[in-house]
Formats: structure tokens, C-alpha cells, sequence
DNA sequence: CTGAAAGCGCTTACAG
DNA sequence: CTGAAAGCGCTTACAG
């Protein structure tokens, strides 16, 4: 490097990032002038304002959020607390979140809420960054209401697939009960007598309302009822499934028979999917809650009841940028429409398929 | 609210989170020594120290990272960018990375690199939270090298399924070449001689990687290889899918009467499931770099090189924060195992499918 | 072993 | 219209 010589300008460049006093001295003004030029709008004259500008672009000047946050007391940044991201459906909720939040110039700091960690566990570190709201969908994780009901006391929080209601946040879901219940029906109408409903576990609140909504149905046609948990760890999935089907397609086994089954939740679609073809069980109607990239490929097709998830993720975020621009109305819940879509449980089965 | 009379103690509890001050005063000591208690380990008598955990436990203390990041300069937090959340690959990343960084006492900041926002918009908001590291998975995102050699000097950076050995950062995937030349020598094996190679877009550096695989080891079978597009966005690649099929079916047709696919990368794979279900063309043999959940569920069930996808997450993360603990070695470059599962590539085709 | 003080980079009343 | 100053909550030399 030359030596600048004994006229060069006083300050050399600092290492790092630019602050505003970097710009404010290249431009020969003050920092306060150049935060409001930058952020705060109106009252600088116009020239200055160009020169602070093109200090800025010079020096490749954004702002430091730490301390701006520090100094507002909130980030210009939301939370995400999400039960699983492997699961494409989490993803497609981020997805929309993320670029809701980008649209606003907000951040995201996300969480995993799930396998076995706490929900406090999961959000304190979102909390410890005091992010101005949070999206929580912890789907399957439990029931968490005492805690975030705490929690949206203090900050804006938007429940996204919420088992229920809340009355101390904003919820984005389905009905889940109507899901359950409809999706039975289309299996009855097309003649099934003996449907089998899977689900993950009973912990799952969401599950079970939809497990309602399918025993409800079967019983109101006369029918008794079966279902049955794989639990919540994919490894596990396919393997139990395979136990499950077997024991339950044999006509000779109690509760066995069945001629469709019913998947309550996307987590064990796959490995039931998967446990029909290992086990060739080709003539069994096959449904689901939720919809799954590729499931019209399966064999059987599945028979999807769809949910507007891009809808679910992008609303929420609405919601919560709602809240956070002050929005005080009561807490809404908001439902998503569902879309019946027919792949394979339209073929009448054989009576008993082995 | 009661009055608390004149004798009450001095200050009433403040509203909001507790700070380090609030901690002090109700510990009898300062702020310094707090910090001291909760994070810079020795140097107390037990005695304070205790007095202080017992405080802070009373007023829920937490630390408010944004001060915290202010002062130290460097956030505990990294952050993710990632081509797109809804594909089970990158979110198999994330939850490995976020899980790495959680075990650490590090939040996760994501961002979003794909849909024609650009590298350096992308990254950006990470930066001006003072990350303290990147995991970028832009996938076929492009070829950011420009962008991140320059970011990379400046803070820890590895890249995730990287096309190419950077040599600014470090870097974890695959041998895509490999991959593409092991699935193929595959097909060639079990009799296929006309194999066509669908990739997403020419852009995308690695599934570039993997179609000269594919093209090495069709040449040096004496064979012409044929390699489509279907593009990035998941809604038009079935429909793209259906064409390409159709035309690549018909053994009359250029480049016709193929009798195996091979997908270059996941985000096809699921749309040329889809068209062949739709076209009924079970006879094809269908290979795919990457797993694709549900895929053995399938018809014709897919054969994959499965990538441990894991792996590259959890060593991603560990890799990073080797960086961000001071490791100043060059570079390194990793590559994880592949496995190849074979599920419906093994029947031998019939001559002419159709 | 403990505390007073400075300072990280910003924003925002408050003067002028 | 513009700037000097205070202060957000922490950490960290520096004294004592």
C-alpha cells in the first residue's frame, strides 16, 4: 500500500462496518442528521440530504439492528417457533412468513419447538432477542396455552394450525373437526364400511379433532369407529404401518377388513403410503388430512382434503404485522377453506381385500 | 392497587423484562458482578454469586442479546440462507444447523436466497445483525461466488451442497459428477441403453455437475446421452414433466423410446412421479439423485443416491462453528457418502414402452 | 473479590 | 433545519 503522503484526508477508512458516524463525518455533518435522512423521513434539506445519501453509498453504510433495537427496545424482527422443518408443511409456512416479513424489511429467527424440547426451552431465545412478535406452529406439540397465553400477554403471537380457538391470540387453521368428518363421509359415500383412521398420537390436538370428526360421522352411519397411533418419529412410521395394516386388513382379525384408511396428519401419510406398497395392498382406498407433494404418484393414489397452506402462512403473517403496527381488536381465528381432492378412493374395493 | 405505604421497600419492580441493573439492585451488588455471576464464570465469593443466581431466578433474568451483541460486537447467532424452505433438503439443513446452533446457546437467523431475489439482498439482512457466521445453501441458486469470496473474508462461511470447492469457504456436498456417472453406469447395467437426464435449469451449477456425470458415462458406452429442463418452479414442472415424457416415449420421435429416467435433481423428481402416473408409464425405470420421502411408495418406485443429508447439516454447523471459535485453517471441502437404493430400476423394460 | 466508568451504534427528545 | 447529549442494557478493562 502507498503512503498517503503528509495532505492526505485526516480520518483514513475504518475497518468494518460503517456506522453512522463514519457517514455523518464524510458527509460533514451529524449523526442525528444522517439517521433521519436514512430513516426518520422529512425535515433535512434536500442537498444535504444527497450528500448524507451518497456518504452512505460510499461507504456501504446499513444500519447496525442491535443497536437500533437496543435503543427502541424492539427488533425489526418476528419469531418463528416450528414444530418440525422437515416437514414440508412447516416449510411452506416459512416460506411465506419469510417473505412477508423480508417484504417489511423484518427479520426471522426461527426455533424448533418440537422433539422433546420445551416450549419455553424453544422461545426464550427468541424472546432474548426481543423479537416484536411471533408465529408459533407447534402443530402436534401439545398443548402449550398457559405458557403462550403468558407470553401474548406481552407481544404479539399468532397461532398457525391452533387445535383451538384461543382467546389470547390470533389463530390461522382449518376445521379440523369438519375435516375429519368430511373426508369419512366421501369414504362412506363410495360404499367403505370399515375405515381405519391413523394419526400420530393423542397428544396431537389437532388429530384428535379430526379423530372426532371421523368417529362422528362413523357413527352416525352405523358404524363402529378404529383408529390407531404411529407416533410422531418418521423412522418409526413405516414400520409400524406395516404392523398395523397387516393385523387390520385381515378380514379374520377384530377390527380388521377394512377396505380404506384414513390418515389424520401428514407425518404418517408417507410411511403409510409406504407400508401399502411394501405389502402390496393395491385395492385399498386411501385418504388424507393434508396434501402431499407427489401423492399422486402413489400407488394407490391418495384422496387429498387440501388446505390453502400458503394461504394459513401468508395470513398469519398479516395478522401478526397487524398486531405489531398496533392492532388491538380482540383476537381473531381465522379458518382456511379446504378442497376435497379425489385420486384414488373412488374405485369400489373388493369386499375383502387381502 | 394497594398503596404501599411509607415503609415500603425502595423501588417498586419495573415493568418489562429485568435487566442486569434490576438484577444488582435486588442482589445488593452491581451490574458488573451480575455479569460476572451469570456469564463471565469465576472470580465471585460463592456467597454473592448465589445471592445474585437467586435474584435473577426471581425476576426471570435473561439477557437482552441485542445490548450483549452491541458491546461484543459479534451476535450469538448465525445465520441461514437458503434457496427454498419447502423442500424437504433444505429444511433437513436447517433443523440440523438450528439444532447444532441451539446446543450452543445460538439463535438462527434465516433468510431466503431463491426466487429472483439476489445473493447480496438476501444476505443482508443477516449482516446487519451481526451474525457470527453463514450456512449458505443456495443450491442452484447460482454461482455467488463474487458475493460470498467477499463476505467470506469477513466473517465464518460454509456453504451446503456446493457446486465447487470455493476457495474462500469452507464447504460440505457431494460428489455430484460421481453421482450422476454411478446412477447411470446403473441403468446402463441393467440393459438400458436410451436414458434421458432431467435436470431443473441450466443454472443450476450442480445439477450441471451431476448431467456431465451422466453424459461421461453414457459417451463412454458408446451412447448418445439426451438431457431436458423442466425448470425451478414446482408448478409448472408436472405439466413440463408430461410433455417431456410424451415426446421422449415415443419411439418414433428424436431421442425417443427411452426406457429410463433420470432425474438430476429433487425438486423434478416429484413432478416426473407425477407425469408418469399420469401417462401410465409404469414400465420406465426411474433414478433420481436425492431421496425423495415417500418414494418407495411410488409407481414405478424410484431409485435413488441417497445423500446423508443429516450429516452435511450437523458437520455444516460443526464446521462453522469451528470458524466462529477461531480455527484459521484453509478451507476444507467435504463430501458426504451417497448410497444408492435400488427400488424399480432392476426389471428390465421391455424394448419399446409406450 | 468488587465496583465505577466507559463505550458499543443507534434514536430521539430537546435546544437553538 | 440542524446538532449536542442522553440513554437503551450490556461487558470489560481499570482501579481499588
Amino acid at each position: 500500500m502507498a503512503d498517503p503522503g503528509p495532505s492526505a484526508p485526516p480520518a483514513p477508512p475504518r475497518a468494518g462496518r460503517a456506522t453512522l458516524v463514519d457517514v455523518a463525518a464524510a458527509a460533514g455533518t451529524s449523526a442525528s442528521t444522517v439517521s433521519r435522512v436514512l430513516h426518520g423521513g422529512a425535515g433535512v434539506t434536500d442537498e444535504l440530504a444527497e450528500r448524507v445519501r451518497r456518504a452512505a453509498r460510499e461507504l456501504g453504510y446499513s444500519v447496525n439492528r442491535q443497536a437500533r433495537t437496543l435503543r427502541r427496545g424492539k427488533d425489526t424482527a418476528i419469531g418463528v417457533a416450528l414444530e418440525d422443518f422437515t416437514i414440508p408443511f412447516f416449510g411452506r409456512i416459512v416460506a411465506q412468513v419469510e417473505q412477508a416479513a423480508h417484504e417489511r424489511g423484518y427479520g426471522v429467527v426461527i426455533t424448533c419447538a418440537g422433539s422433546g424440547r420445551s416450549e419455553e426451552e424453544a422461545v426464550e431465545p427468541l424472546l432474548s432477542r426481543s423479537v416484536a412478535g411471533l408465529v408459533v406452529a407447534t402443530g402436534t406439540a401439545g398443548a402449550p396455552e398457559g405458557y403462550l397465553a403468558e407470553l401474548a400477554a406481552e407481544l404479539p403471537v399468532v397461532q398457525v394450525d391452533a387445535p383451538s380457538a384461543s382467546s389470547h391470540s390470533d389463530t390461522v387453521g382449518i376445521d379440523n373437526e369438519g375435516a375429519g368428518r368430511l373426508l369419512t363421509e366421501h369414504l362412506l359415500a363410495r360404499g367403505h364400511r370399515r375405515v381405519l383412521f391413523v394419526g400420530s398420537g393423542p397428544a396431537a390436538t389437532t388429530v384428535q379433532l379430526r379423530r372426532r370428526g371421523y368417529e362422528a360421522a362413523m357413527r352416525e352411519a352405523g358404524l363402529e369407529p378404529v383408529s390407531a397411533w404411529l407416533g410422531y418419529l418418521p423412522s418409526e412410521t413405516t414400520e409400524r404401518a406395516v404392523d398395523l395394516l397387516r393385523e387390520h386388513a385381515d378380514p379374520a382379525a377384530p377390527g380388521g377388513g377394512i377396505t380404506a384408511v384414513l390418515s389424520g396428519v401428514a407425518r404418517v401419510t408417507m410411511g403409510l403410503a409406504s407400508a401399502m406398497t411394501r405389502l402390496g395392498l393395491r385395492d385399498l382406498a386411501f385418504a388424507a388430512v393434508d396434501d402431499l407433494a407427489g401423492a399422486d404418484a402413489f400407488n394407490p393414489p391418495l384422496t387429498v382434503l387440501e388446505q390453502d397452506v400458503e394461504g394459513m402462512g401468508a395470513r398469519a403473517a398479516e395478522l401478526l404485522f397487524a398486531r405489531i403496527d398496533g392492532d388491538r381488536r380482540p383476537p381473531v381465528h381465522e379458518q382456511v377453506p379446504l378442497q376435497l381432492i379425489v385420486r384414488g378412493s373412488g374405485e369400489l374395493p373388493p369386499r375383502a381385500p387381502r
